[in-house]
RNA sequence: GCGCCUUUAGCUCAGUCGGUAGAGCAGCGGACUUUUAAUCCGUUGGUCCCGGGUUCGAGUCCCGGAGGGCGCACCA
């Protein structure tokens, strides 16, 4: 970096380059008062705003407590300076806490060099607790240290960073300076803990299992292809965990889970990221029905975190009821009843009748039979599914990896959960035949040469697996990033990502 | 990939009919010992996203490009 303050890429407009070089003059003041903040190595905290707000909140206005003194860090949002007295605010990870400062108290030089601190500057403050005049809890600095010096300059105060590229590309300003932010991600991390926990709490065991793959199957998704040197080979990121998870089942661990990233490389927009975040579980010995009680189980315990305690959530303008039980409905009998009847089983499981149906709607057609149902669920009832709802016994052309129904071999153990026409949950009971999965990929196989190129090349050793045998298991995927969205009232997949997925800049 | 919208000071935003580039906040100088979007006085700061074109004259109109957002398509 040189000496006239440049960031070593874009160049600086006048404005900008004039607003860090204040910031520099205030850094070298510091430094010869003997302050250098970058000197700097720890700060023994003893105190957290949100533990100081609960401990005094009994101070009434104008009262002090001067007999205990607390360390403090953070960062400065504000600085109001007023002759010999400094107001400021503090934001530590718990929330803020005002400060106040006395010429009288901190000294001239101490004085001196608060004038060198300012908005966006980290750091530590000793001293004891009062409440103003106004009603606001403070701390009266006795001590202080600059931890940290912000050369950049920080968004309005008022408005924080409104512009959304910039909030994506520079998060850790968005942090700072807009607090919903942070909540949600510190809200999304809260949940994912919670799942854990309720998952542990069931007796299944977290595993990770390889993100390079030889084969990426599992699901129905391009998958993005590198190259590994060491072994001359190309090889492709995971689209989900599910065959490996399953191999740990027929290897006897019985209770699997993964919460783990996913590679896709296709479309990025409100619901999409080319990478995500999945949690899959596996079962031995449940079937898909187990699967959805522990499945509203454990959502309705998300539900009741996000929300401290209640069972309507808002989202988007709608308020959706979590009571339950949620409601059930059959795959075929939703597609009938949001079609007026017109939309019958006998033409959605017949090719021919399903490609009548696409036409009916105005659908472009498809290229294989399952991916017409899909279009046609996706038209019909998902724009209806808003409280939360089991759509169960999916057909078995679209449902490679789960078990034939017991009295209907054309339909699966299977169902998936919807929410705010999101996708939440798909669970089955697994497919442990050999024969049939082995029949299964074949058909695929088929259908990828007819021109649909996300289906996946079969991964036989999964199927040698299963010769092994595996025991009867359910299984679920979640997309944990649209849960999350819909737990914390997010319109974007990228607002509940630390770092959403951008363009390079040219 | 297609359509619509968007890009102006560090930040948030105005900018009329094509006629010298504006405000608030931040910054800088000054006053102020319970303020809190502190207040008051003064003040600096512009690659109007980029490149062409039309015009006496373009932030503004036209063409092309880039970034971003939304929708569609894609996405079990």
């Amino acid at each position: 970096m040189s000496a006239s303050g440049s960031w070593g890429h874009d160049a600086l407009g006048k404005t900008e380059a004039a607003l860090i070089e204040a910031r520099r003059e205030n850094l070298a003041a510091l430094r010869a008062a003997g302050l250098d903040p970058f000197l700097q190595t720890r700060y023994p905290v003893d105190a957290t705003a949100a533990e100081l707000a609960a401990r005094y909140a009994f101070l009434e206005n104008g009262a002090a407590a001067e007999a205990e003194g607390w360390n403090l860090a953070g960062r400065l949002l504000s600085k109001r300076t007023m002759g010999k007295t400094i107001f400021a605010d503090l934001e530590d990870r718990t929330g803020r806490l005002q400060l106040y400062v006395r010429r009288d108290r901190v000294g001239d030089d101490g004085f001196a060099a608060w004038q060198h601190c300012e908005r966006g500057d980290v750091v530590g403050v000793r001293g004891t607790m009062f409440r103003s005049k106004m009603g606001e809890l403070t701390l009266q600095v006795r001590e202080f240290a600059v931890l940290a010096k912000a050369l950049a300059p920080l968004p309005d105060k008022w408005s924080g960073l409104q512009d959304v590229e910039k909030r994506y590309r520079q998060r850790y300003v968005d942090l700072i300076v807009n607090p919903e932010v942070r909540d949600t991600m510190i809200l999304r991390s809260r949940l994912i803990a919670e799942m854990r926990r309720f998952i542990d709490g069931h007796g299944f065991h977290e595993v990770e299992t390889p993100t390079l793959l030889h084969v990426a199957g599992g699901a129905a998704a391009r998958p993005f292809v590198t190259h590994v040197n060491a072994l001359d080979q190309l090889m492709q990121l995971r689209i989900a965990t599910e065959l490996n998870l399953k191999r740990l089942i027929v290897g006897g661990m019985e209770r699997v889970y993964e919460i783990g990233r996913i590679f896709r490389n296709e479309g990025i927009d409100t619901t999409h990221n080319p990478e995500f975040t999945m949690l899959e579980l596996y079962a031995a010995y449940w079937n898909v029905d187990d699967m959805r009680a522990f499945n509203e189980d454990l959502i309705a315990r998300l539900v009741d975190v996000a929300t401290g305690g209640k069972t309507v959530l808002e989202y988007d303008g709608t308020a959706i009821s979590f009571a339950r039980p949620f409601r059930t409905v059959g795959y075929l009998e939703a597609i009938a009843t949001h079609s007026a009847g017109r939309f019958t089983r006998e033409r959605l499981l017949d090719p021919v009748g399903a490609s009548g149906v696409l036409e009916a709607l105005e659908l472009p057609s498809s290229p294989t039979h399952g991916h017409a149902l899909d279009k046609i669920f996706e038209r019909v009832v998902e724009p209806h599914l808003v409280d939360p709802t089991f759509v169960i016994d999916y057909p078995v052309v679209i449902s490679p990896l789960a078990k034939r129904k017991a009295d209907d071999s054309e339909l699966t153990d299977r169902y998936e959960l919807f929410c705010a026409n999101m996708e939440i949950s798909n669970a089955f009971t697994e497919l442990n035949d050999p024969d049939d999965q082995r029949a299964r990929f074949e058909a695929q196989m088929r259908e990828r040469a007819s021109g649909d190129e996300e289906i996946p090349e079969p991964d036989w050793d999964y199927v040698r697996a299963l010769e092994y045998g595996m025991p009867p298991t359910a299984g679920i995927g979640i997309g944990v990033d649209r849960l999350i969205m819909l737990l914390t009232g997010s319109r974007s997949i990228r607002d509940v990502l630390l770092f959403p997925l951008q363009r390079q800049h040219g």
